[in-house]
DNA sequence: AATCTTATCACGCTATAAGGGTGATTTGCT
DNA sequence: AGCAAATCACCCTTATAGCGTGATAAGATT
């Protein structure tokens, strides 16, 4: 019998039995690791997770049933260790931010060969977060402010408050400005931005990335 | 005379001499890239910039005078299509983040070999987004929320919702739930979170990523 | 020189929103 | 049976939000 104790452990949750076996056999091919245990849904893995106490998780992240997005958190509640990597097809930008907010550490791709599985799995054990090009160009861009916002300097800091929750008078102080100096701003914030309230500013400027 | 034009433009902004001069000849060593120009510092950079027009800067994050960070929107204005790469030595969190926001590429460590130095600026070219393990860690670790929340699910719903910049009441039609039990749970988020205020709120849940 | 933009401040007005106190009910989970 | 979570009720006071209208000074732009 082969030793997979010193060997880095991994459970793989995926729905299509093809992939499901692909990667476990790749997997299975690097010496220093070895698939522990494979599940095609949620529901069952959550059962008996813990009994195999992988290292790393390979999580679909659409699966039927309880989806490899909601599966995150609890998964991390069974396995707080645990590092979780979604195998996606294509990149949905919804899905790869709640992943991430959810607490996914990495990405890997489907149609990924053996060296960029294995290379994945190692970046995450040492504490990286693996990602394909086209994952990292959308995690990067969604910080890009827009350039050709219509505020001016002030008005965009003053908007940036009003989205902290500040009321105008803290802003005011904060800012060392009069109180009708603010309102004036936020007056002339609001007509830029075609709104009447402070909810309808901020999703406004948060859509365009104003702020 | 060897032909550059059909070779990829590059324009460096570094005030180490070693760094810069480096990097020109591990660059100018492939085939398939140019340093077009290179400069100590953003203020001459910025004046001379648009009559090289390169595809990419590598820039130094932190820079004497006008910082690495200052100069990406400056350069962005005169050359928008042109793709920055930040220059680090060690990774600042809040230097990753705002260069990011201000509109860079990606990163490249300054201890890099030629490979790495040349995949990076292909990959840009190539609209990805290239950076260091590190640095990939620390933006995915970003969105990652805290597991240890006080709030409860409809609290943290709600929380959220104060930060979008709703009052109690939009919240209440929005929840279909009565203005009173929007308030309930507001006291109980200020009780849990021990503050008195929406800002404070705010604030504490994010620095916590409670929310 | 004339104009525009930006940031600043002033005053008046009305509705409501925010924060706090105290307590009750119901549902679901353990 | 007990507890946490979510719901709703009524009381209170002060501050806030949003709107209208207008002024002033400094800087940039044309």
């Amino acid at each position: 019998m082969i030793n997979n104790d010193n060997k880095i452990q991994v459970t793989i949750i995926e729905d299509d039995k093809t992939i499901r076996e692909g990667f476990t056999y790749l997997i299975n091919a690097s010496p220093k690791f070895n698939v522990v245990s494979s599940y095609s849904n949620v529901e069952e893995a959550l059962g008996k997770l813990q009994a195999n106490a992988p290292q790393v998780i390979l999580l679909d992240i659409e699966l039927p049933g309880i989806s490899g997005v909601d599966a995150i958190p609890k998964i991390k509640s069974l396995l707080p260790k645990t590092h979780i990597l979604m195998l996606t097809v294509y990149d949905n930008e919804e899905l790869v931010f709640k992943s991430l907010s959810n607490g996914a550490s990495g990405y890997l791709t489907k149609n990924s060969n053996t060296e960029k599985i294995t290379d994945a799995i190692q970046e995450v054990i040492d504490g990286g977060a693996p990602m394909s090009m086209n994952i990292a160009k959308i995690v990067i861009k969604s910080f890009h402010k827009n350039r050709n916002s219509p505020l001016t300097k002030r008005e965009t800091e003053i908007l940036e408050q009003v989205a902290e929750g500040k009321s105008r008078s803290k802003i005011a102080k904060d800012l060392f400005v009069d109180l009708e100096t603010v309102k004036s701003h936020i007056k002339n914030i609001y007509s830029k931005l075609n709104v009447h309230s402070r909810e309808d500013a901020i999703r406004q400027a948060k859509d365009n990335k104003y702020i």
